[in-house]
DNA sequence: CTTGCGGTCGCAATCGTTTGCGGTCCAGCA
DNA sequence: TGCTGGACCGCAAACGATTGCGACCGCAAG
């Protein structure tokens, strides 16, 4: 009983070689009987591959990383649950590494996930490693980018339906009646900020609305942005009277910027957030958001990361994948108070 | 330019055996020229050395296995985040298992982590799986404990100083003039649980107050906990000036619960949380909390690990930490409306 | 000149598993 | 009986690194 038992040591009980303890144990290359003796005797000794010296011989390691930016952010905090639980569930094991958005950062973790031999790859990528990551590719390591896009390198990406989801949501609150709508988003560099402020746009154009650029507040990913944007939107000249926020990080600081200023909502001012999260359902009142599916999306992720490990992918490459979002109406939106006759909108377009 | 460097490669350019190779790259062990000049043409390459292999040969796979109930509990997603940097600083990856507090999932993820090798472990144990801990722990890998105590096996175990936590939470509101203060906590089944109604016991008694066990209400680590808790506490006949909540998923639904009745904090009711997160800042009022520390938690467990990996620690077994609680004010807790005169409190004890 | 010694380096074994290749054995058929 | 073929199984070589041991070299001391 010295240290976990071998192959060796299954060989030695069963009175045969090494080489047909490790058929049998695979399977279907020696006798029936054989391989249910063998199997038994390692069951009974509590044999476990060493995952090590199988990886060297057949250079798999049966690891996948996950590289995000952070575990704060909802969508993050799923994709790492749901990546895990699927990986477990088909034999991988989940290597997490996190960037917090840098690209050195980043870099590091791909050459540490290269060394350990990292059998495929889902990352939120930064956008400066395009180059690194197509290289794993060609190296035979599938890489699935999930909700941003590297411009930098044509890869399989699985991103948020973005463009469709702030449509949506701007075309809620203009059904409601609301004519000024203002945007609190990310910022142009991000995939998702992009998307979701043309998104934003659209709506208002095929509802014949000028583009307001004063109606628009762009920022980090964080609560300072929320706080921000109040700022700049509310206290100007004429107020909105509905509230775009399109990010889950932002939401908590425009709840604190709304309650300073004794607003009510929906009172006073309609309140529309992106990306759900535990808390925006449990505040009074019910904020309203469009879902961005971050469930959804890591599944997808998922299933394709598999699907290319087993190589039973289709050779397209670098196909891109969209989510589909959802609004969830709760209780932060209503028709705006004011004299505003309600806007009669066209018929939906794509 | 097929696959990766080896170290064959290295030292064939390097014209030197593969052996001299691996000690110039070690360092110490040949001669400064070579050593230097080696481990230039390998910087030069791009070698990485194949960690299976090296594990395989020195049994190191440098991979920690961090088990963890979720990632929504924000005390497991700063220990994520934490260790994951610590770690990958101190050349460690991290891999991450989720178990749902479910014991079956807990024996799974520990086999498969016996079975990748990895060398260490930073787990909240569910405490069903001791023996198993305990056989680890023997087999030479370093098991630490976090948050939660596994009463069947001696482990190493890091907690959060919940009974003083909850003690001085429950003193603040007590020196605040408060006498029937609610308490909404989790079951006794969890450390946390019965540590920090212990907690909350001896700061009433101290105070010379009955206690009440119609003040509290225990229950799981969710929302739906926390709006239950409010119709028990406060629909009932003579209702609490304060309200303790001693974990910030149950604090979601005491929020809920409060706007839903009218209840403005702190104007009617005090309110108290456990455990610090994000949101709790950002609410109006501002939420006071017991902040339990857990990055402060994450890094002593890093470090402790860490330190018996390099075989360093003292040979004393099953050491058990506190990690110091610490009270926040912000704007949520203040002395009650009513008649009551501000208590005067024995001093602090032990 | 020989011997001893410290400093370098190469040989080869080793970690545990997979797998190509060849050998053995037996059944079946002529 | 002899031959063929197929089913099983064992030998040994990998995979890429680490490491004990011994060979070799040069230099100083005897």
């Amino acid at each position: 009983m010295d240290g976990p038992v071998t192959l060796r040591d299954v060989a030695r009980l069963a009175k045969v070689s090494v080489s047909t303890a490790s058929r049998a144990l695979a399977g279907g290359l020696t006798s029936r009987e054989t391989e249910q003796r063998i199997q038994r005797i390692a069951a009974e000794l509590g044999y476990r591959p060493n995952i090590l010296a199988r990886g060297l011989k057949t250079r798999s390691s049966r690891l996948i990383g996950l590289v995000v930016h952070n575990l704060a952010n909802a969508s993050f905090r799923v994709l790492a649950e749901v990546a895990q639980a699927r990986l477990r569930a088909a034999g991988y094991q989940l290597l997490l590494c996190i960037t917090a958005d840098d690209p050195a950062q980043e870099e590091e973790a791909l050459a540490t996930l290269a060394a350990q031999a990292a059998e495929g790859l889902i990352i939120c990528p930064t956008g400066q490693n395009g180059p690194r990551l197509a290289a794993l590719e060609r190296a035979g390591t599938p890489v699935t980018c999930v909700i941003r896009r590297d411009e930098s390198a044509e890869l399989e990406t699985i991103l948020a339906g973005d463009p469709e989801g702030a449509y949506a949501g701007t075309r809620h609150l203009l059904a409601l009646g609301h004519r000024r709508i203002g945007l609190i988003v990310g910022r142009a560099e991000t995939t998702s900020g992009r998307e979701r402020l043309s998104g934003y746009r659209r709506a208002l154009e095929e509802a014949g609305l000028p583009f307001d650029a004063g109606l628009v507040h762009a920022g980090r990913y964080e609560p300072e942005t929320g706080l921000a944007g109040c700022r700049a939107l509310l206290d100007g000249g004429e107020r909105p009277t509905a509230l775009f926020v399109a990010n889950h990080e932002s939401t908590l600081g425009v709840l604190r910027g709304l309650a300073e200023r004794g607003l009510l909502v929906p009172e006073h001012l309609s309140l529309l957030c992106y990306e759900d999260m535990p808390g925006l359902a449990w505040q009074r009142p019910a904020i309203s958001v469009v879902d961005n599916g971050p469930a959804a999306l890591a599944e997808l992720a998922v299933d394709r990361l598999l699907l290319r490990l087993r190589g039973e992918a289709s050779a397209s490459p670098a196909r891109e994948y969209r989510i589909g979002a959802r609004l969830i109406e709760r209780q932060s939106c209503r028709p705006p108070a004011s004299r505003t006759p309600s806007l009669r909108l066209p018929a939906e377009a794509r």
